[in-house]
RNA sequence: GCCGCCAUCGUCUAGUGGUCCAGGACACCUGGUUUUCAGCCAGGGAAUCAGGGGUUCGACUCCCCUUGGCGGUACCA
């Protein structure tokens, strides 16, 4: 049975590059019809920040990463110590200072089979301090803990970031000194920023909720960063989570370091918005503003700007004018008035009140008075909206309703 | 410094010795649809496969070196 797991540790809100990790050990997981396990790495008692293991947990939710079994490690060191004590006992480990070290030998080399571009990596122990197991304070070290739990929790596969590669030989060492079966080892290429330095505060290590916040859908999320480093080894990109977990294998995962790159992020969310149902697309973008607008009205608007948004926050700038009067005017239109009135005239007169009915009588008018279509209609809806881009004018009018139109045109003129 | 990982268009990548003077996607540019913006459709530019040596009849693909990037070198993970 294949079992692996997420270790995060709560010193701070994970980002991309940890979700990602989190992502390819649950598709490998579920591939395999395996076990996904949460293992809360507490253990650095003077880093930890409130409110972090309440957002990690938060971000697995909303992204349906489901985990199978959780632990906390804090709630484990009389294991640890158990077993620390058995090394000290066999002179393996030693005292100083207040924590426990391990001994490292002299003259071996630690050597594994990594499963990220199959490849042999080997250290020599010599480059390899001793070190600390258990700390002063009584608590693990990762490497002690890890190892341990990652045993006892009968771990198969043990797919992390790349940046624990000088460690595992540290890890390696432990699984020999219990005569312990050590798992498959799958170090991932991190993320890098586009400046090709390490993912900072500027792009992409915000908080991954920070994205959601950004109106970014979970799936759009979730096929972004599949696509960083892995690829099914076809054209096809835009995928579901059942599409990856069927394809998803740990021999396509590239060994190179992925740049994030937000505007395909963008894209693949433009992608998603238009494929998604619109009654769910109503719901969506009614929840992303707390119910602050009626969500009868941005049904009606929803055929108008699916096509127009990338993210669930493009709809306010591009729509608030069906649920306010505009305050402002991108485009001076106070020489317009006269225009503007006779247009007025014109809709007082029109009773059916459809779309491409007004767009004629509009189309007329326009020929009437000998004026550009793209001028005239320019005009009117920034009477109507206020902003040079909008939804489709006429559809927009409708929607509004006759006599708000009416009320905006006299607005203008005013 | 020492140790280790990595290296194909600006970016994500395909490519496992010949079918590649390198294919797809994003981004960008042009044209079309058009009352704005999108979307959609059609087209375009964009990598001497980091550089240099090998191996081979033949290297983007294998080996070595150099360079560059990244990581580690904590009683942090």
């Amino acid at each position: 049975m294949i079992r692996v797991r997420i270790a995060p540790s709560p010193t701070g809100i994970p980002h991309i590059g940890n979700t990602r990790t989190a992502l390819f050990n649950y598709l490998f997981a579920r591939h395999n019809d395996g076990k996904f396990i949460l293992r809360i790495e507490d253990t650095d008692r003077k880093r930890l920040v409130v409110g972090a293991k309440e957002a990690i947990i938060e971000i697995l939710d909303w992204l349906g990463l489901e985990h199978d079994e959780e632990y906390i490690q804090s709630e484990r060191i009389d294991i640890y110590k158990k077993y620390s004590e058995e090394l000290l006992n066999n002179n393996i480990a030693y005292k100083d200072q207040g924590a426990v070290w391990l001994k490292v030998p002299k003259g071996k080399i630690f050597k594994w089979s990594d499963a990220i571009g199959n490849k042999q990596i080997s250290f020599k122990s010599d480059v390899i301090e001793d070190f600390v197991i258990i700390k002063s304070d009584g608590f693990p070290t990762y490497h002690f803990a890890n190892v341990v739990d990652d045993h006892l929790m009968d771990i198969t596969h043990v797919i992390r970031g790349d940046e624990w590669i000088s460690s595992t030989p540290k890890h390696l060492f432990l699984y020999e000194v219990f005569g312990w079966h050590a798992p498959v080892f799958a170090h991932l290429p991190v993320i890098l920023g586009p400046d090709k330095s390490k993912l900072s505060k500027r792009h992409g290590a915000e908080s991954v909720l920070y994205f959601r916040d950004q109106g970014y859908l979970k799936e759009a999320l979730l096929n972004f960063m599949i696509l960083l480093g892995w690829n099914p080894g076809e054209d096809r990109e835009i995928m579901d989570m059942n599409t990856m977990i069927k394809l998803f294998d740990l021999k396509d995962i590239n060994t190179g370091s992925p740049i994030f790159d937000i505007k395909k992020l963008d894209w693949i969310n433009g992608v998603y918005i238009r494929q998604t149902q619109n009654s769910n697309l109503k719901t969506q973008i009614y929840e992303f503003y707390n119910g602050k607008y009626p969500d009868d009205m941005i049904e009606k608007t929803i055929p108008l700007i699916k096509e127009r948004i990338k993210k669930l926050s493009d709809y306010l700038p591009l729509c608030e004018f069906f649920f306010n009067d505009p305050e402002s005017y991108e485009v001076d239109v106070s020489d317009k008035k006269e225009v503007i009135r006779k247009v007025i005239k014109v809709i007082e007169k029109q009773d059916v009140w459809k779309a491409d009915i007004i767009g004629e009588k509009m189309l007329d008018f326009a020929r009437e008075i000998k004026i550009k279509n793209s001028e005239f209609f320019m005009t009117l809806r920034i009477a109507v909206t206020g902003k040079k881009i909008s939804p489709p004018l006429n559809e927009s009018m409708e929607i509004l309703g006759k006599e708000k139109v009416i009320e905006r045109l006299n607005k203008a003129t005013s």
